[in-house]
RNA sequence: CGGGGCGUAGCUCAGCUUGGCUAGAGCGCAUGGUUUGGGACCAUGAAGUCGCAGGUUCGAAUCCUGUCGCCCCGACCA
């Protein structure tokens, strides 16, 4: 029997792609560049969805929504973000169709619209034509508002989840009275929520800091990103937080009156992730069998396999399995799990064997494997198996049922960790610290990863290196060593060392 | 958007060079039977406007033109 998917070592992208087919994740549609998310794969998302709500609400931001279509003018008053955005958008010229006959459906030439409106590649400016009308005092401050949305942005190439001509994503928009208060915001989004999730949910480790004058967000100040390292040693931009000044409250005039009565305009910040970090979590866990998925975002936990031959030995373990799985239900609420019970599913089909059964879940990425057999029944015990540790050598046997939902529960616990620990220790051993452009141009083609290196800090530097060798500057580390030197293109004096890569 | 490759059954592909019977295979799917502790087997069956539109021809999956889509490499981007 041919594998179904292909080694990791043979071809990174075929997959890539295998992984994303094979565990049902979703599929290119008839429409160019946009993807069809399969239910496995909103499931996943949903519980992505679901545990950064949770965070965004606990530090006090409300989710909102606002209109897919934004006004060509609108775009255009923010200089810098129209000439970002403008080579990709959708745009929506008329509000009607006719039939014609023998020519089907047609425009309607007749129905054009006096202003054109452009498919919101993001919401910035018709959330601050809105804000104008919500703040007028420092006392509407701040407003902390989140949207969850889809997205257009018409790119040239695409790949599924990772880039998109339409995605689904958050959008957080928040207005404060003080440049302080904005920046700590969009700190603190990087750093307790999309770091948290990134590390906690994900078991996904990533780097946090600004990134560079030439990778920022167009109309931001600045930008904050969390940055993740792919086990092909690409970095993947997981999320962003931008502090935008007051950069879009000039624009559209949104001011308030402070507590001297003067007026002021409000400050600004924006932060997104989207259904990207389903890319990373695949390209962070997975391996050649399928998908491996940290238990905290996996949307069954538990698949317990009854073995049987004789109809006696269908009924004993599909009975003996569904007493186990309510008893993994029934386990105390744990905050760890979101006070959600453990997901478990028996699979009695009658009609795959269980080897088949037990390749079709790998490839799923379901944590944990319960295999119960009438051999394990005599014993009252189980077999319990790892996805993440894959084989039958990994396999735990002769687990009692007694103490089986008390062992699994701990058991997800012990993935999520070790998960993180080994994409950690991955990226740690495939980050450099490289001193000369020689080193570093010979690094980032073999083996690749995150170079550690010195650089004078400016644009042309970054764009002349980008041209050279296709690393760019990823981030530029909270916490990189306090260490000054010289620029490795340039040799001019250097702050510190930033983190280059390339990436997706 | 530039360079290269590819579009034939749900999937992977053969057939195309050199036009000609009713367009094939494997996997998957349906039905029946035997199986079942790491991707079972046998039998029967359903399933294709050969990406789409023109053209050449007595005749086109096959030749020509155009067009759309997908994959890979560049440029751009979350």
């Amino acid at each position: 029997m041919a594998d179904k998917v292909t080694p990791r070592s043979k071809d990174y992208s075929q997959w890539y792609l295998d992984i994303v087919h094979q565990a049902g994740l979703a599929e290119n549609s008839d429409v160019r560049g946009c993807m069809v998310i399969k239910p496995h794969g909103y499931a996943i998302w949903e519980r992505m969805q679901r545990a950064l709500d949770r965070l965004f609400k606990a530090t006090g931001h409300v989710n909102a929504y606002f209109p897919l279509f934004i006004p060509k003018s609108f775009l255009a008053k923010e200089e810098e973000m129209a000439e970002g955005f403008a080579k990709e958008c959708a745009v929506v010229t008329h509000y009607r169709l006719k039939a014609e006959k023998g020519r089907g459906l047609i425009v309607d030439p007749e129905a054009r619209l006096e202003e054109e409106l452009i498919v919101r590649p993001t919401s910035e400016t018709i959330i601050w034509n809105t804000y104008r009308n919500w703040i007028q005092s420092y006392r509407d401050l701040p407003l902390l508002i989140n949207q969850w949305a889809n997205v257009v942005r018409w790119e040239m190439r695409t790949r599924l989840f990772l880039r998109t001509a339409e995605f689904l994503w958050q959008e957080g928009h928040t207005a404060h009275a003080t440049q302080k208060e904005a920046e700590d915001e969009a700190h603190a989004i990087l750093m307790d929520a999309y770091r948290k999730f990134a590390e906690e949910w994900m078991a996904m480790p990533v780097l946090t800091g600004p990134k560079s004058e030439g990778q920022k967000f167009p109309g931001a100040v600045y930008t904050l990103c969390i940055e993740a390292m792919m086990q092909d040693r690409k970095a993947l931009q997981a999320g962003t937080s931008h502090f935008l000044g007051q950069n879009f409250s000039r624009a559209f005039d949104v001011k308030f009156q402070n507590q001297e009565g003067k007026l002021e305009y409000a400050w600004a910040t924006s932060w997104g992730v989207s259904t990207r970090l389903i890319g990373g979590l695949i390209m962070t866990h997975s391996d050649d069998q399928g998908l491996v998925l940290p238990p905290r975002l996996a949307p069954l936990h538990v698949v317990i396999v009854p073995i049987f031959r004789k109809p006696e030995e269908r009924q004993a373990t599909c009975a003996a399995a569904a007493r186990l799985a309510e008893r993994l239900r029934g386990l105390p609420a744990d905050p760890w799990f979101d006070y959600e019970p453990i997901q478990v599913k028996i699979d009695d089909r009658d009609q795959y064997q269980p080897g088949f059964k037990f390749n079709e879940w790998e490839v799923k990425g379901v944590p944990i494997r319960v295999e119960l057999g009438p051999k394990d029944l005599e014993k009252d015990a189980c077999v319990v198996a790892r996805r993440d540790l894959p084989g039958k050598e990994a396999k735990l046997v002769g687990i009692p049922l007694a103490e089986a939902p008390a062992r699994i529960a701990g058991l997800l616990k012990q993935i999520q960790a070790d998960l993180l620990e080994r994409a950690k220790k991955f990226r740690d051993a495939h980050s450099y610290e490289v001193n000369s452009y020689d080193e570093f141009k010979r690094k980032i083609e073999e083996p690749g990863g995150f170079l550690w290196a010195h650089w004078d800090g400016t644009r042309e530097t970054e764009e002349r290196i980008a041209a050279e060798t296709k690393a760019t500057i990823r981030c530029i580390p909270f916490d990189r060593p306090k260490e000054t030197g010289k620029c490795i293109a340039t040799g001019r004096p250097s702050a510190g060392r930033v983190v280059f890569a390339k990436a997706y």
